[in-house]
DNA sequence: AGCGCCATGTAAGTGGTTACATGATTGT
DNA sequence: ACAATCATGTAACCACTTACATGGCGCT
């Protein structure tokens, strides 16, 4: 499953531009599936040119043209057929995680910057989510209330478990000892 | 932070060759950063190219030779220097998530077959987390053992979580209900 | 006789990222 | 005035994946 199916899926909810799915990504999907322009645009001309979506070209003065794209029937069946892969891959790469393995080579104070760092990229986060549920949640079907309320549930475990670990990583007894005297 | 520079600091905890570093891959690392031998033998060639390493060739017979590389001190300074970034990426690509997003339109079988699998994939996870807390654990890295316990707390709670939600997805109420009469 | 482990590598391909190019409109 | 939003796209690049190529040893 790559962007051109993600941006199929996201169709299904209604037309919409490039433009458009762009924000979707960057709202509620981009937690655990990142696309930029870059990938999307791409992915919607191949898309066209498989017949898997229709494209209405919406004349604007000064802007440019404003393509609102739609799925066709044919599109439909192809993400029906993706969507019989039972066995969907769920990848992590965390460069965060790579390095809390070679903590002991660092600084105390850059680990817990990192750690710092990776608390407030989950305070965004849980942002986000309360803006999602403050606004467009209601007509949304069930599966993007699990995936999201997924979301919601990894982030809160993974404050938890930093809160509840970091002393592993900075020994107040060692080395940051200065404050005690 | 590449596969170069973890490959890097797994050569801190001693010398290794490429197939011994793949294991390390498998089995601790695997679940957060990924990397197979296409990855892993040019990125060793480059480090040595570079002097970050240096690599000791073993003679056998039949068997091609084994090359042992080991970290050089330009090679630690060069890690201790990328361990400064403070702000190292965390991402996520699921598309078991992105398939849940359209689980209405899938067959309630199928959902249900993509969310055992996903707790297939977890329970091997903890085998594979079982094996080494008996086996290699003892000598590690606080770090190390912060990472370890991580990956354990998150496959914790996404069992959890899915059991908890998976009636969102399945709702026994419709569909699925041959077995009721 | 055959499988799995040890052991190294290359070449082609893939899929996504980054940077660039363009430019009017709307709000502060 | 200046920034943000709307709006689309391309080209070069990058890092990693997959498939291929080779081959002995030890166990069953």
């Amino acid at each position: 499953m790559d962007v051109k199916t993600v941006c199929l899926g996201m169709l299904t909810d209604g037309k919409a531009s490039g433009y458009d799915l762009k924000k979707q990504f960057e709202s509620s999907f981009g937690h655990f599936f990142a696309a930029g322009y870059g990938s999307i645009y791409p992915a919607l001309s191949s898309l066209a040119e498989q017949g898997l979506v229709s494209c209405e070209q919406i004349l604007q003065d000064g802007k440019p043209d404003r393509k609102v794209y739609a799925i066709t029937d044919e599109g439909r069946q192809f993400l029906l057929e993706a969507l019989k892969n039972t066995t969907p891959c769920h990848k992590v790469r965390s460069e965060f995680l790579a390095m809390m393995c070679f903590a002991h080579l660092m600084e105390p104070a850059d680990v817990e910057a990192v750690l710092e760092n990776r608390l407030l990229d989950i305070e965004r986060f849980n942002s986000m989510f309360e803006d999602i549920e403050a606004t467009s949640m209601h007509d949304w079907p069930q599966g993007m209330k699990f995936v999201l309320g997924f979301g919601k549930a990894i982030a809160a475990s993974t404050q938890q478990y930093i809160q509840d670990n970091r002393h592993l990583l900075v020994d107040d007894t060692n080395e940051n000892s200065a404050a005690a005297q």
